[in-house]
RNA sequence: GUUCCAGUAGCUCAGCUGGAUAGAGCAACGGCCUUCUAAGCCGUCGGUCGGGGGUUCGAAUCCCUCCUGGGACGCCA
């Protein structure tokens, strides 16, 4: 079947008659010609300049000569029609027309389609892929949840969209460390050490885990309004932990396991890894010598007891390094871990995903590196999301108004179990692939809007599996794969082998074309994605590109008598089905054959 | 008070670094399963792009201002 494809890529070279290349850059081809007929202008500045125009009788790329018009003094219709006229025959291109001011470029169906196919054909599950980061390093810090706290749906969008970023930069070509910066320090674990001691036993901590721990630390706050000895007690039980108490230090370690146990298992159900949980007390014994580099820089200003920097002049508050009992703050930690990260990874970018409350902290710190004298701050990024809220109320964990994520995975996978059990009932591995799409569904709506619009979480909407959802792009993807199974007369999902010459010029209806033009901007998308560090436009990319396929699917019956039709269909089945793939697996949902 | 973000169809949102008639999904209504999985497709309805100014050949997009909602603003992270 490997061959096949192969076969089909080297038809689609004859095609086209270039050997090595067959796909081509047609952003690239035009902007190469019309810089040749457009004295002092070059191509880079053309390429800029080309669109998408939006609808097809007006071809498939266009460029607006308004902006020419101004440098050559001609009016921008003048500028298009002397293009038209100069332009010279190009196997690629069908016709140009002058319309209005642009110039419209129609390509050729046959070329357009032997060119992206040729492409998703040769690079298969590369398809969309560039090597843009030339193995550079990218750390992506992300997901950090606090030891002993319920994994909630705030959570979610941290991990999703960091991993998906994580994919994105890799399948660009750079080399992506993943960090997840757990919240494993702080003089919570005094409480929390307390609250063991007083109220808590081994059986019950091991037997409900986070859920004990947090049982705990609620029980800890509410006797402490009653008896405020309470608090002074666990400030001190913090002391000792800092100051290395082995007993302390063991029930410490035990909490983070016992936490730790429980978030794998929902990275194990998304799909997340990491390839560092470096979390804030493995920069304990860091924050030191960064505090004396503050110091030396004569960036620490005393008030009020506490050391801070001051960012009056870039109009922020200040930054506070220092507290006045001598404590460290999450600003420290912050300057700390990024040093660190510097010096470990040399990165090229070092990303953070966190809610959007938490802007002013970056840019406050991003700010003190930067006056520290180092200018890679400007590869310090933050990358803000919305927040999740409830019905309006705000999550809040003590009110106990938290959606767990274990519990909503839950509810949608049993949700896909009965629609499979309603449509599907005879589908073999059932539970994995009720996992695949119910999971996948949460994940999607996850990181099908914009980052930065908060969401209101409603279950409603959370297992509504139709329209623009994850399960709609999975379905799409299952159907290339039912199509190619039934070409084949086996399970094969691989693209049939037939004598005889495929025809492109067969994929000339509407429909057809509309789903090679998706299939061709994938690249694009995946770029900007990346460029933009917003997952969302590759989730919406599948559904455009899921929307045209079905589109076209029921249009047109693929499994045709006339062969060479059949085959020019199946062709572009098995594209839709590789780039479906490619797109679901950036985004971190699994691309199931059946459901 | 200072500052940041958001405001597009009844609801949830797209709209690429300013380009052609502002697009989807949901909801509502009407069609399409003796043909490849109906978690689907097609159609109808639905908009003074929060208001007002400005820049521009051209503004949902950029600038100013106002309104509304949300966030942040020294010893939590």
């Amino acid at each position: 079947m490997f061959y096949c494809i192969q076969t089909l890529y080297r038809r689609s070279c004859d095609l086209i008659g270039k050997g090595d290349q067959p796909f081509m850059n047609y952003k690239e081809l035009l902007a190469t010609r019309l810089a040749s007929q457009l004295s002092g202008l070059d191509e880079q500045s053309i390429a800029e300049l080309i669109e998408y125009p939006p609808n097809p009788e007006m071809g498939d790329l266009s460029v607006p000569c308004f902006k020419l018009s101004k440098q050559l003094r001609r009016a921008p219709q003048a500028i298009a029609e002397e293009l038209k006229q100069q332009w010279a025959p190009h196997p690629a291109v069908e016709r140009v027309e002058a319309v209005s001011g642009y110039l419209n470029v129609y390509l050729n169906a046959e070329h357009f389609a032997a060119s992206v196919l040729g492409e998703v054909f040769n690079l298969k599950e590369r398809y969309g892929s560039q090597d843009l980061g030339q193995g550079r390093n990218i750390v992506l810090d992300f997901s950090s949840p606090n030891i002993a706290k319920t994994f909630h749906i705030g959570h979610l969008r941290s991990t999703m969209i960091g991993s998906a970023l994580y994919n994105i930069h890799q399948f660009l070509g750079y080399n992506c460390i993943g960090v997840n910066h757990l919240g494993d320090w702080g003089t919570q674990f005094g409480k929390l050490i307390v609250a063991y001691q007083r109220w808590g036993n081994q059986a019950a901590v091991e037997a409900e885990g986070i859920d004990e721990l947090q049982r705990l630390y609620v029980k800890f706050h509410d006797e402490a309004d009653r008896n405020p000895e309470l608090e002074t007690e666990a400030r001190l039980c913090f002391v000792r932990l800092e100051q290395g108490d082995e007993a302390a230090l063991k029930l410490w370690r035990w909490f983070v396991e016992i936490s730790m146990k429980e978030f794998e298992k929902m990275y194990d159900l998304l799909g997340v890894k990491f390839d560092s949980y470096a979390g804030e007390s493995f920069y304990n014994d860091k924050m030191d010598a960064v505090i004396d580099e503050l110091k030396q820089k004569n960036l620490l200003v005393e008030d009020e007891g506490a050391q801070l920097v001051r960012l009056d002049e870039y109009n922020m508050p200040p930054a506070l390094m220092i507290k006045k009992d001598g404590g460290t703050l999450y600003h420290t930690r912050d300057v700390t871990a990024a040093i660190y990260r510097h010096n470990t990874y040399d990165f090229d970018k070092c990303i953070y995903v966190t809610d959007a409350g938490q802007s002013l902290h970056f840019q406050q710190w991003f700010k003190v590196i930067k006056l520290m004298g180092y200018d890679w701050a400007d590869k310090l990024a933050h990358v803000p999301f919305g927040k999740v809220s409830l019905e309006g109320a705000k999550l809040s964990t003590r009110k106990g108004n938290v959606i767990r994520l274990e519990e909503l995975l839950t509810q949608a996978i049993d949700k896909t179990r009965e629609i499979i059990s309603e449509k599907n009932p005879d589908l073999e591995n059932k539970e994995e692939v009720a996992r695949q799409v119910g999971v996948g569904a949460i994940i999607f709506s996850d990181l099908s809007n914009n980052r930065i619009k908060d969401i209101v979480f409603s279950w409603e909407e959370a297992l509504n599996f139709e329209g623009e959802t994850g399960p709609y792009v999975q379905y799409t993807h299952v159907r290339t794969c039912s199509l190619l199974r039934k070409a084949n007369g086996t399970a094969s999902i691989e693209l049939p082998d037939v004598a005889g010459e495929l025809n492109y010029g067969l994929l000339d209806g509407a429909e057809a074309r509309g789903v090679i033009k998706q299939l061709h901007l994938f690249k694009e998308r995946v770029e900007q994605a990346m460029h933009k560090l917003e997952p969302s436009i590759v989730s919406r990319y599948l559904v455009d590109l899921a929307q045209s396929f079905n589109s076209f699917y029921h249009a047109s019956p693929i499994l045709v008598e006339d062969t060479a039709l059949r085959q020019a269909r199946l062709a572009l089945v098995k594209s839709v089905q590789i780039t479906l793939r490619n797109g679901l697996r950036l985004i971190g949902l699994e691309a199931p054959e059946k459901m």
